[in-house]
DNA sequence: ATCCCTGCAAAGTCTTTGCACTCCC
DNA sequence: GGGAGTGCAAAGACTTTGCAGGGAT
């Protein structure tokens, strides 16, 4: 049977946990091998195609945000508001922090619509030097 | 000797004017392999790799402009304004229009800046389905 | 008992790099 | 002629996929 909602039946094992676990540890976003590697030096027996099914499995549920650095890897990070929402990353230490831009999404549509584009959709993220980082060594 | 602003020299070759050509050709972003299968179908013999070095080269140049498509692929667009700007990108045939946004980056550095974080830079492309495409076959 | 989930390893992309040859300057 | 530029193939990095065994329901 299912879960009547169209998503389909999970089932909850020990790979899973652990990485749920791990992601919600953190505010930083994790590449999947980033993750294994982490897993793997607490002594986390988990396979490196299961961290990458299960991140999609977890992107795809819309419990993680997922984005692709500047190296073409993609990043998961603990998805904290379900609503549309973008990011501010420090480049120094990787702790993020979601932001609303109301106006930004506005400002998209109208540009958009004015160049005759329709089914706008936009990538948007904010990087920077975090305020423990600038103050501890500065920059 | 050098042309004094620290640029290297570039020399001029067959490849590099093949390559420069067909950017300017056209106002879609290209990926290394797309371009280079494009120059293959022409009976232009170029190298992959030396698609791929010539694209980098051009992008430090300034001279392409270059973003990440969805699938982690490099993408390469010759580049109209030097002025930082941001593209409009037509997910059904490529074609692309520059757009700037004053009020993005004010508010981007501001909101940047009250979250305590410094030297802030961003990413924003604005993805959609031109007049041209949904005007034709629709969606 | 079923069949989803996992781990391993092989395979697939995109991209970079080493090396010898070529061609611009 | 010298050295940047090129082509080819090998190598690298990230990610996906096939398959058989294991575990959740």
């Amino acid at each position: 049977m299912s879960n009547g909602v169209g998503q389909p039946i999970r089932r909850s094992t020990r790979a899973r946990s652990i990485i749920r676990e791990t992601l919600d540890s953190t505010d930083k976003f994790l590449s999947a091998q980033g993750l294994h590697e982490l897993l793997t030096e607490r002594g986390e027996d988990v396979g490196l195609a299961t961290v990458y099914r299960t991140l999609q499995l977890f992107a795809d549920d819309g419990d993680v945000d997922c984005l692709r650095d500047s190296d073409g890897e993609m990043l998961y990070r603990k998805c904290l508001r379900q609503a549309h929402h973008h990011h501010l990353i420090c480049r120094r230490c990787g702790s993020t922090q979601e932001v609303e831009a109301p106006q930004l999404e506005d400002w998209a549509e109208r540009t958009a619509s004015q160049h005759g584009f329709v089914g706008v959709s936009h990538t948007f993220e904010l990087y920077g030097v975090c305020a423990a980082c600038h103050g501890d060594a500065d920059a």
